[in-house]
DNA sequence: AGGCCGATCCTCT
DNA sequence: GAGGATCGGCCTA
C-alpha cells in the first residue's frame, strides 16, 4: 500500500479548508485483483445546512434522509450515491459529527492498477496502453507529465462516475466505509505529494448555487475533467 | 472545442 | 411524478 493513512483530524475541519488540501492525496482500493489507486486532482466542496451560506446543491441541504444519513456522521467516511440510474459518485465526509459538509471526488490521476481500471471501465482498447505504462505494472513512483496529459490516461478516471467505475466503487459495497481505517478496503493515503498551484472555480453540473467558488483542481493537470479553458483564480501554496 | 441528446432508475415531494 | 453533483455518441465548426 502506497503512502500513509491520512488522519481523522485532517477531515474534521471546515470543508472549504479541507477540499484544496485533499488534492494530491491517494484514493486506494484493495481488491482481489490487486491494488487500484489514483491521485486526487479535482474535487468539489458541498456545504452542510449548519453553514452560514445555504448550499441548495448539497444533498444535505434539507436535513437528514435515508439516503444522506452518512453525511451527518463522523468525518473520513465514504458517501456513495447512485445517479441517473446508471452511475455512482463518491464523497468524503468532513467536519465533526452532526455537520454534513462533504467533498465530491471529481477526477483522479491513475497511479496503480491501470490495467484493472481499463477493465472496470470496459475500455478494452486501452488495455495495451495500460500494460505498456510503467505505473500499470506497479513500479509507479515516477511522474510523467506527458502520460498524465494523454487522452488514454484521462479516459480512465477523469469524472466523478468514471473514477468510481475505474476503482470498482459502488453504493452497496462502499457507502459508509471508514476511509481512515487500516482494515478498510478503501482508504485515503498520503505519499508526500504536495500541491503547489490550485485553481478555484464554480462547481460543474449543478442547477442551484452554481456560482459558489467551491471546485478545486491541480492547475494545468491533464487528468482534470471538464472544459479546458477555465475561469476562476489560482491559489499558490508554499 | 462545445452543444445537444438519450439512457435509466432512485429519491424525495 | 419530476428531476438529478453523468457519460458517451453524434453533430456542427
Amino acid at each position: 500500500m502506497p503512502g500513509r493513512l491520512v488522519t481523522r483530524a485532517f477531515f474534521e475541519d471546515a470543508v472549504e479548508h479541507v477540499a484544496p488540501r485533499l488534492l494530491g492525496k491517494l484514493l486506494v482500493h484493495r481488491t482481489r485483483a490487486g491494488v487500484i489507486a489514483g491521485r486526487v486532482v479535482e474535487v468539489e466542496a458541498y456545504l452542510g445546512p449548519h453553514h452560514a451560506t445555504l448550499d441548495r446543491a448539497a444533498h444535505s441541504h434539507r436535513g437528514p434522509t435515508p439516503r444522506n444519513q452518512v453525511l451527518f456522521g463522523p468525518a473520513g467516511h465514504a458517501y456513495v450515491y447512485s445517479i441517473y440510474g446508471m452511475y455512482f459518485c463518491m464523497n468524503i465526509t468532513c467536519e465533526p459529527t452532526g455537520h454534513a459538509g462533504c467533498i465530491l471526488l471529481r477526477a483522479l490521476e491513475p497511479v496503480l492498477g491501470l490495467e484493472q481500471m481499463a477493465r472496470n471501465r470496459l475500455l478494452d482498447r486501452l488495455l495495451p496502453f495500460a500494460q505498456r505504462t510503467r505505473k500499470g505494472r506497479g513500479n509507479g513512483e515516477e511522474e510523467n507529465g506527458a502520460l498524465a496529459n494523454s487522452n488514454e490516461m484521462r479516459a480512465l478516471a477523469s469524472g466523478p462516475s468514471r473514477l468510481c467505475q475505474a476503482l470498482g466503487i459502488t453504493r452497496t459495497a462502499h457507502n459508509g466505509v471508514d476511509l481512515l481505517d487500516a482494515q478498510s478496503a478503501l482508504q485515503v493515503r498520503d505519499d508526500g505529494f504536495r500541491a503547489e498551484r490550485v485553481r478555484v472555480t464554480a462547481r460543474i453540473g449543478i442547477r442551484h448555487a452554481a456560482e459558489l467558488p467551491l471546485r478545486f483542481c491541480l492547475e494545468k493537470h491533464g487528468c482534470v475533467s471538464g472544459p479546458k479553458k477555465m475561469s476562476g483564480r489560482v491559489v499558490v501554496f508554499e
